[in-house]
DNA sequence: AGGGCCATGTAATAGGTTACATGATTGC
DNA sequence: GCAATCATGTAACCTATTACATGGCCCT
């Protein structure tokens, strides 16, 4: 269970209410884990419970009161523990590919809008990463962050062109997804 | 609830028994989807149950009897109608991503391992993806395909494409990570 | 007046993982 | 004799999704 972890992760990076919590997993933390909002604030809660978080109540002007978590020295213990604990390297969940394999019983040809439709999701997804890249770690193309070495902000980035190189992997596949449905439709034309 | 239309999708290109799906799910459609025997045998249970599929007892000699499942008419509409209707984009779920992050609140040196076994594992089944390309797709790079043009086996190549370039972009962000880590340890020593 | 953002949650259901359980055959 | 492969399943638990629910503020 990744998302207790990745909360914890979240929260040492900055305190913060389930709502921004959940903000932050659309942005962010989207490019390599996701949760919605209502698993959000239960995991809070039984983290709560568990002593591994400690809340505050802050009062706002304008805006509705909101809860601020931040982590506890248990939870900080229980993260440790589970970085120093090996785990299985994952495997896809890819609907589509499931998708593009059972086009063969069906008609190829009717994936394509769906296929586009993928492949404009990346594209933008791939905008918004490479704005973020820019904004938040600029003239770090160098090869020379002699600077600094924050290592937080190093592993911010290095995760960052994580999710930039999987779009870009995911467009350049769906590019031969849509020649392979082009060329099986006016394949077997002549 | 993609497991249902994968096993359609597998039962249509083969009939098979819940242990023969299971050794696909690690094979095969392992690359875009996975499922443990316990799942599959509830889940071909209840399609069963729902008419979706149609079984047939085996007797067999030297091995247990087993029960081959096909798909029955209610199960092809039912794919068909799934495929015709939109999905959403995924998001990746990347458990080392969370733990990259959250090496810059403990030792980032001690991923360094982690992070090798990690690479090992995904060079290991870019070789498997490979191997069956080679085997199953013998000759098809030279961008003519134009002898029979079968549909099914085209599909099943671009999926297993999007394997290897899934493995091979994978690598390639791990090699970054571990330079990464490298960098970390090398720098603030001086 | 209506839509969007901030902010929190509950309830029902579906999906997935882990552990337990059995038993025959084949090969070393 | 022991491990691996073939073959099937149950039970308990945990995780995730979907739908429902509320309510104030800000901007147009």
């Amino acid at each position: 269970m990744a998302l207790e972890h990745a909360i914890l992760v979240s929260l040492l990076e900055k305190p913060g209410s389930g709502y921004e919590l959940a903000r932050r997993f659309e942005r962010s933390i989207g490019y390599f884990w996701t949760a919605t909002h209502q698993q959000i604030y239960r995991v809070l809660g039984r983290m709560e419970a568990d002593g591994r978080l400690i809340v505050r109540e802050v009062r706002q002007q304008g805006r509705p009161d909101k809860k601020e978590y931040s982590v506890a020295a248990p939870g900080r213990t229980a993260l440790s523990a589970w970085l120093h604990k090996p785990i299985e390297p994952e495997s896809l969940r890819h609907d589509l590919a499931v998708k593009i394999r059972g086009a063969a019983f069906d008609d190829p040809a009717a994936l394509i809008r769906e296929v586009e439709r993928h492949h404009q999701e990346h594209r933008d997804r791939l905008a918004r990463y490479l704005a973020g890249e820019r904004r938040d770690f600029p003239g770090s193309d160098p090869a020379a962050p002699s600077e600094t070495p924050d290592a937080g902000r190093e592993l911010q980035h290095v995760v960052l062109r994580g999710g930039i190189a999987f779009e870009r992997m995911t467009i350049a596949w769906l590019d031969d997804v849509l020649a392979t449905l082009h060329r099986l439709r006016a394949g077997p034309v002549p």
